[in-house]
DNA sequence: ATGCCAAACGCTGTTTGA
């Protein structure tokens, strides 16, 4: 079972690549992010006639998740996190998929930092460590996969210096996905490869892709039951090559079963 | 300190994000 994260920014900008994706790599489930559209734009049709069931919480512009499942409907559990009624922006949706849980996550970028965003992505950790415990707890296969929007270490951006004021590298951020990860979560790809560069993002700005400027914010974390079956993990690299990108690739888990 | 780029919205530019 393939199971994939794939940032499009934006699907219907996105939809002759994302289509085209599915139909070459044929990912059992797609946890995808950045919509940018609600949900009466979400192009349901030309998902499904690529063969995929989905479930959606679309937004205006902006956000928006989605969790899609090739020859099957994945069964909605919710979206959003729970602890925050005023928090009206669609960055998660949980789902299921024959014996696994999965979640598509759009964590916050949180800049500028310090002020009222870094405090929004920070609050909304907290409540996706709740959530991830619950779930932990249910000692099922769970993958919870997205667009974290923290690079784990210095390992995984190609300039620390470049990224020290940012969002995504300050310790408050790390030490959130860090206690994530101490409640026994499995990491995917870096189980698979504990170190070298790998980018699973890299900016529209500056040439970033022509020189290879990325970091790596997509991450597909495990359950412990979900990582005995890990067969294998990796990043799309070349799909952000193309023509149209987005500015993130797809990464994806192979798992027993 | 700003623009670099891209997408959405809705209109020939503005806003927002990363």
């Amino acid at each position: 079972m393939k199971i994939a994260t794939y940032n499009v920014n934006g699907i219907n900008a996105r939809l002759p690549r994302l289509i085209e994706w599915l139909d070459e790599q044929k990912p059992d489930v797609v946890c995808l992010q950045e919509l940018k559209a609600y949900d009466e734009k979400i192009p349901v049709k030309a998902i499904e006639k690529a063969g995929y069931g989905a479930v959606w919480h679309g937004q205006k512009s902006f956000n928006g998740v989605a969790i899609l499942a090739r020859d099957s409907q994945p069964v909605e559990h919710q979206i959003r996190l729970p602890g925050d009624d005023e928090d009206v922006q669609s960055r998660y949706i949980e789902a299921e998929i024959g014996d696994v849980i999965v979640a598509s996550i759009y964590l916050p970028n949180g800049n500028p930092q310090p002020g009222p965003k870094f405090d929004y992505k920070l609050d909304w950790m907290e409540r996706l460590i709740v959530r991830a415990a619950d779930l932990f707890a249910t000692e099922r296969p769970v993958v919870l996969a997205g667009d974290y929007n923290v690079i784990p270490t210095d390992e995984d951006t190609y300039s620390v210096k470049a990224m020290e004021n940012d969002a995504l590298t300050q310790p408050e951020s790390r030490a959130a996905f860090r206690r994530l990860l101490a409640m026994g979560w499995t990491d995917a790809i870096r189980a698979r490869k504990p170190s070298g560069k790998i980018w699973t993002y890299w900016d529209y700005q500056r040439g970033a892709w022509q020189r290879d400027a990325g970091f790596r914010i997509d991450h597909l974390l495990l359950s412990p039951v979900a990582a005995d079956r890990l067969r294998a993990a990796g990043v799309d690299k070349e799909y952000r090559g193309r023509e149209k990108a987005s500015d993130h690739t797809p990464v994806w888990v192979e798992l027993a079963g």
